[in-house]
RNA sequence: GGGCGGUUAGCUCAGCGGUAGAGCACUACGUUGACAUCGUAGGGGUCACUGGUUCGAUCCCAGUACCGCCCACCA
């Protein structure tokens, strides 16, 4: 026996064991396999190793799910790939900030080695938390396939690709302004820097012209400190007003630098006073400014953006604020302040150390990106990949047809080394030449080595510098013996390898083929390459996306997927993005433990509207696990009404109407659930089941065939004791996707009573129906429910005692009617409480009336109810009706409509028209009749 | 500056060239042998505004207002 709660905390452990033991998550299930089963696959976005569930990837994976078990219950051989990204910057900085909490040497002070030692034991320790919490959630992933970015399979196919891209010229090194994080100490890319919108000052400087006594040019900044790094002051070619400034010198105040006022297109006449300070070290724009004018670079800022050694003495070692502080002081010490403005504008922060990121001029590895991004624009025209919904694919273009340079390499310890080895390079003097070196690219040291063996000459020596010492950034070393006059003689020559890692997204962007194997040709490369769809959020389109689209055509030579899906963010319920700072960050495992993993799902999936965000409001979930104690309720009900399934039940086959009418129900069910699903309408398809579960199965079927199940006609209450059970199967299938803990329980569970199912539900076939139900039974039991509805309403409405019972008269039924009347005798006594059924030919005095089609239903009820209420009730309706009946008539009787309108919309509006009038007429006779008795 | 999206019931949102829908909330009634995590019934909407296209516009087009997001730039 059922009881009379379900209790997920209690069951979706245990089924989900039952799922993962059985090995249905698997690919390429043998049966299915030999059945010739398509495959169907799709790859997990790999969610950070130091995660922990949030809601966004409980929507994410719930969607993920819903797909991958609609297409495995469909009979495809279904693969999705899951896995972990080792998630470079973040997954470093939790485990140096371990370090500090146990007072621990920091990761300097610890070393490379051991350093990275540590971070891996924490990754075995730790880093399986967020997959379990998949499980919780029900996610049927292949585990037995679970990847990790730095798998050694993985981490080959980084290097192959990194040596490849170089070999073929789209990776390369250059020197040139980067975003800067001074507390990370490393470069980041365009994407992790958010400009984030600052209340600052903007302050003028006088900058005294050489040789001219008491003339100046001003000059207008937000970073005062960058005058420390001057070299030039910009005006605009054609501005009067400096034109006979343009090739003379500026002497730049604190400093006594001399620097050149140059014509640059670059100044805005408009802007300010119309010149501008040129700091070509510290300025994305300076920089080109200062190329085009031969400038000179001076950095003024050391890796932590503190003052170095370029700059005046009394500014060197002050942090970039204090020297902000400092420099404008002193300016104003020297009345060179012409003033200072409040300033509105936007500031560079990193995303992960949300500190201000300073330009600054290093040497990093590049992608080619805008060459890597060309056939990926081009396979989203052609439409080899397409965006869900649609209008994604324009923020996709906008970008990749805009592109820069992608920057590569991150000075960090956790990631993938980048596979580049150093040596000295020589000059034709035969001495190394100082700050320039050859560069090894290569999958392996013993690679490096050779190439390096073959620039060098064979009978070198080649050394490799060990970590400890390699952690210094550029500068060869060289051992050789100089014992005699002339150029050095080279016996051994050391190589060190690149520090850098790589962007994690460098690894993220090969998921799609590097979880499948590649390099290696494996079957599953062979077999799930392409994949299918691609699900996840708008917000990594630039991140993720991109990347897997150039990636995955320049190596595979074909898109990584056919379909991306965008989903929305999801927000609070006021519409808020979950934050820690704001306090309202919903916890999906709270809400599982709450409500169970089958709530939030279906809750996730029912708000997943194409296009919108996500608020999530608790409410919401508490709904729908009301709504799975309904079913759990409905499959009670056919339990306690020993409601067996029966083997080979073929559903057309049913005689009695109401079974009849629910088949078809069903199937109409089916083709909802399923056109929505295959159309990404998730929302769509929940709503569709959710209706038929509830208010089509429960509401109405179950009640309708309590009579059958509680009479006495045993063939009828065994076609029906059958026809429930199979409709209750179906729809535990069609809500599998969305429920899949619950649908699962009860499909065993039901089992207990007929004959168990063969298979678990999780593989069952996916209902698939046609010409089931019919027209004729579709209007009777429409009729059915119409009449109940009518009845109850019209007692509620004039306060008819719940408990009464009440005759019904039904005046001038039809043929048609009457035997309907007398089929469902006992179905509308029950369901509309009524003592019993009669057909008249007129009315009887002083009853309530109700019009249903050509009939009108009478309720005597003199005693009971207030004469003058029904009469309002009457006018009201007659009212209703004769506003419809204008508009209409007044539509038809539009020449312009009847002859432009479509024929079946005009002949719609008729049958309306016709309808309208035929029930206005029955209500009048009714209100007559009722006046009559008054 | 460029781009995208939104504005529909009290709330959260679907929808659609031809009767405006759901869930939640609300009101009244109700322990009828599955279910009070429930049942029955009900109230509630000039579909942001202004024009245009159309026989017909909440829906298509243009503009306006307000809200949100993304990208770029910022002396």
């Amino acid at each position: 026996m059922l009881d009379k709660t379900y209790l997920p905390a209690e069951v979706e452990g245990a089924i989900y064991k039952r799922w993962e033991d059985s090995g249905v998550f698997a690919g390429g299930q043998p049966d299915r396999m030999a059945a010739g089963a398509k495959p169907y696959c799709i790859v997990i976005p790999p969610p950070n190793v130091t995660g922990s569930l949030h809601m966004g990837h409980a929507l994410n994976n719930t969607l993920q799910d819903v797909l991958t078990r609609f297409e495995r219950m469909r009979g495809k051989d279904v693969l999705w790939q899951p896995g972990t990204d080792h998630a470079g910057i973040a997954t470093q900085m939790v485990v140096e900030r371990q370090l500090m909490e146990k007072q621990e040497p920091d990761r300097r002070a610890m070393g490379r080695e051991k350093f990275l030692e540590r971070v891996w034991s924490w990754k075995a320790e730790s880093g399986g938390t967020i997959i379990n919490q998949l499980r919780r959630l029900g996610a049927s992933c292949d585990w037995s396939r679970e990847r990790f970015t730095m798998d050694e399979g993985l981490s080959r196919a980084v290097l192959k690709v990194f040596v490849d891209l170089y070999r073929q010229g789209l990776i390369y090194k250059d020197k040139r302004l980067v975003n800067w994080d001074p507390k990370l100490l490393t470069a980041i890319s365009d994407l992790e820097v958010m400009q984030v919108e600052t209340k600052g000052h903007l302050w003028h400087f006088k900058y005294p012209i050489k040789g001219e006594k008491n003339r100046f040019i001003v000059v207008a900044t937000t970073r005062p400190e960058t005058m420390l790094g001057d070299t030039a002051v910009a005006v605009h070619p054609e501005d009067e007003r400096y034109s006979d400034l343009v090739g003379k010198f500026a002497v730049l105040p604190l400093v006594g630098r001399e620097i050149k006022i140059v014509a640059d297109e670059y100044a805005d006449p408009e802007q300010g006073s119309g010149a501008v300070k040129i700091t070509p070290a510290h300025d994305f724009n300076d920089f080109e400014v200062g190329r085009r004018h031969g400038l000179e670079m001076i950095n003024i800022f050391d890796e932590h953006a503190c003052i170095n050694e370029n700059a005046p003495e009394a500014y060197r070692g002050l942090d970039r604020f204090a020297a902000r502080k400092r420099v404008v002081a002193d300016l104003e010490a020297q009345e060179l302040v012409e003033k200072i403005e409040d300033y509105t504008h936007t500031v560079p922060y990193g995303d992960r150390s949300n500190v201000v990121i300073e330009p600054w001029l290093t040497e990093q590895w590049y992608v080619d990106a805008a060459t890597l991004a060309k056939p990926a624009i081009a396979a989203v025209e052609r439409g080899e990949t397409v965006f869900v919904p649609r209008n994604w694919e324009k923020t996709y273009f906008e970008w990749m047809r805009n592109i820069q340079p992608w920057c590569i390499s991150r000075q960090l310890w956790w990631g993938h080394q980048i596979p580049a080895w150093y040596g000295p390079k020589f000059g034709e003097d035969g001495y190394p030449i100082s700050g320039e070196y050859e560069v090894f690219v290569a999958p392996s040291e013993r690679e490096a080595i050779e190439q390096a063996k073959n620039k060098y000459g064979a009978n070198i020596r080649i050394e490799v510098l060990s970590d400890e010492l390699r952690d210094l950034p550029l500068g060869p070393s060289v051992s050789h013996k100089a014992d005699s006059p002339g150029p050095p003689h080279f016996t051994a020559i050391q190589l060190w390898r690149d520090p850098d890692v790589l962007d994690t997204w460098f690894s993220s962007a090969l998921w799609p083929f590097s979880t499948l194997g590649w390099p290696e040709e494996t079957p599953e490369l062979a077999r799930y390459y392409k994949t299918d769809v691609l699900v996840t959020g708008f917000d990594i389109i630039f991140f993720w996306v991109a990347r897997m689209m150039m990636m995955g055509l320049h190596f595979m030579k074909e898109v990584p997927f056919h379909t991306v899906y965008i989903h929305a963010l999801v927000r609070d319920e006021k519409g808020q993005k979950m934050s820690k700072s704001k306090g309202n960050v919903m916890d999906p495992l709270e809400l599982i433990d709450e409500f169970g993993a089958d709530a939030l799902r279906f809750t996730l999936a029912a708000m997943a509207a194409q296009g919108r965000d996500i608020k999530l409001a608790r409410s919401r979930v508490e709904g729908y696990r009301n709504f799975g104690t309904k079913l759990w309720n409905a499959a009670r009900f056919l339990e306690m009404n020993e409601c067996g399934r029966v083997a080979g039940f073929d559903p057309s086959s049913a005689a009695q109407t109401v079974n009849k009418w629910i088949a078809g129900e069903v199937e109409k069910a089916a083709s909802q659930v399923t056109e929505a699903i295959e159309a990404y309408r998730f929302n769509d398809a929940a709503n569709a089941i959710y209706h038929f579960v509830w208010h089509v199965f429960c509401d109405w079927y179950v009640e309708l065939i309590k009579p059958v199940l509680s009479g006495s006609d045993e063939k009828a209450k065994a076609e029906t004791r059958a026809m429930a059970s199979w409709a209750l199967d179906e729809a535990l299938k069609l809500l599998h996707p969305f429920m899949p803990f619950i649908t699962e329980e009860l499909w065993t569970r039901l089992g207990e009573q007929g004959p168990a199912h063969e298979t678990m539900l999780i593989t069952a076939h996916w209902p698939r129906h046609s010409g089931l139900g019919g027209k004729a039974a579709a209007d009777e039991i429409g009729w059915v429910i119409r009449f109940i509805t009518e009845i109850r309403s019209v007692r509620a409405e004039l306060h008819v005692p719940a408990g009464a019972k009440v005759p019904a008269v039904v005046v001038g039924a039809g043929k048609e009617t009457a035997a309907r009347v007398a089929r469902h005798d006992e179905l509308i006594r029950r369901l509309a409480r009524i003592e019993e059924i009669s057909l008249a030919k007129g009315a009887p005095k002083g009853a309530v009336q109700v019009v249903l089609d050509e009939a009108t239903v009478a309720l005597p009820l003199v005693d009971v109810i207030d004469i003058s209420a029904e009469t309002e009730r009457l006018r009201r309706e007659i009212d209703k009706i004769g506003a419809e009946i204008s508009q209409l008539s007044k539509r038809l009787s539009d020449d312009k409509f009847v002859s432009r309108a479509p024929e079946h919309v005009v002949e719609e509006q008729r049958e309306r028209m016709a309808e309208a009038e035929a029930a206005t007429a029955k209500l009048r006779e009714a209100l007559k009749r009722l006046e009559a008795a008054a």
